[in-house]
DNA sequence: CCGTCTCTGTACGCTATCGCACATAGGACT
DNA sequence: AGTCCTATGTGCGATAGCGTACAGAGACGG
């Protein structure tokens, strides 16, 4: 169901039944995000939410010194402004473009209408919300218990996932800041990778070759997250 | 606003208005909760949810080898079992007992009934949702980037806003499972609290003897999420 | 073609935490 | 009192990741 086959919708909006996308259609603006990007401060009201086509974005939580870590991913499966729907309006997080592409976006005041209708919008923002939970909490066990190398495969995946190619544009540094380590760690992780021959690498370009290597290297959370998304997000249970 | 000093209420009830706490009320029952009793499987849908009054649950993602991380708290101001509503019925993750003491229990189908009436209890369980996710994503960042004493810290804080007293029962080894280190790792880090004259410890009985000395030496993380808690929670911004 | 900048690779000492082993001590039960 | 169990303290060597410094190498503009 999540298989990243069709980058022409998000899955969000594919899921909506016909009736309730209507409403929202005529509001959707497709827009283009650049790498880097930001679409939502720490503690600033979003105006828009944002749900994304071809681009990735990381949600990140920066602490004062600087130091940050990403702790979700999004792309064409999901939202981006959580937090309007659910009453909060702002968290404490921010929103980066990681891989630059489209999104659709829509007033967030529209957004809210119709989730407080309380039909199938809210319902399928809900579950996309507990797949969401989910992440977070994988997240911050892979953070305890995995080395670097696993998580940085978790990373690629998560990220492969959620892209037409097999190709993604992405430093090391900037790897290194969504994981929340240093980038001569990452350096070192990709290129154990690399002398492996799953992946090939090049100035900011990673391609990957032997996607079942990776599978094969990458700790279970990987798979935790794959497997819940798939089951609230899928044809067969959503509606 | 989400000071402890009533214990006698679940702060979600309490902030729900009247009419809407009449449809409860006679569905609420009071049970004790053990210390480690299970209040959800991996994976297995609960048939009732729990608002704890004096107790303490931890959810705790628990991964193949056995090694677990806690990844929020949940005590009077929560409630445990937020995928009932969210429309997944199911986690990856476990509730397990942190610290004994009471709760109402609550059919989980007429918690459902309830928050798809769509009215104040649903905004407030978002509400609450999202403070969820901001602990669950600090926890991240935490696990992350601070040391095993400054999680410590954190860990005896926000375990005690959610208690009556200053007084917590619970062995090192346990919250060496919390926080998905060693358990040595905490006796090491207690050992200096205790020199420190903050905390005095003896065989599974923790007290605090030096709040302020303890807020002093924790990191960003339990303000962050208490501040969120506070902004999400509060009578002036919920109704 | 040259200088500059960005990205990547490598090296080295440092520290926190791990894994393991074992010692001590308080409580509980007989 | 003696025994056992559980909780805590301590002391290792091993290791993963950090901080820092620096070197090479591709890209890019003048």
């Amino acid at each position: 169901m999540l298989e990243p086959h069709d980058f022409k919708q998000n899955a969000l909006l594919n899921l909506l039944p016909r009736d309730d996308l209507a409403h929202l259609l005529p509001h959707l603006e497709k827009v283009t995000l650049t790498l880097g990007q930001s679409l939502s401060e720490s503690g600033r009201q979003m105006s828009h939410v944002y749900f994304p086509l071809d681009s990735i974005v990381s949600l990140l939580c920066v602490m004062e010194n600087g130091a940050s870590t990403e702790i979700a991913i999004v792309g064409y499966e999901g939202i981006v402004g959580v937090s309007l729907f659910m009453g909060g309006e702002t968290t404490p997080s921010r929103a980066i473009v990681q891989s630059a592409g489209h999104a659709y976006r829509l007033k967030g005041q529209l957004l809210k209408n119709e989730f407080y209708r309380a039909g199938a919008m809210q319902r399928l923002l809900l579950r996309y919300t507990q797949a969401l939970l989910t992440q977070m909490a994988q997240t911050a066990v892979c953070n305890r218990h995995h080395s670097v190398d696993q998580q940085l495969c978790r990373w690629l995946l998560l990220s492969l996932d959620r892209l037409p190619g097999n190709e993604l544009v992405m430093t090391q540094e900037l790897i290194a800041n969504m994981l929340g380590v240093r980038r001569e760690g990452v350096t070192e992780s990709a290129g154990k990778l690399q002398k492996a021959g799953l992946i090939s690498y090049n100035r900011g370009r990673i391609k990957v070759i032997d996607r079942p290597g990776l599978e094969a290297r990458v700790c279970e959370c990987y798979s935790v997250v794959k497997r819940e998304y798939d089951r609230l997000l899928n044809h067969h249970n959503v509606m």
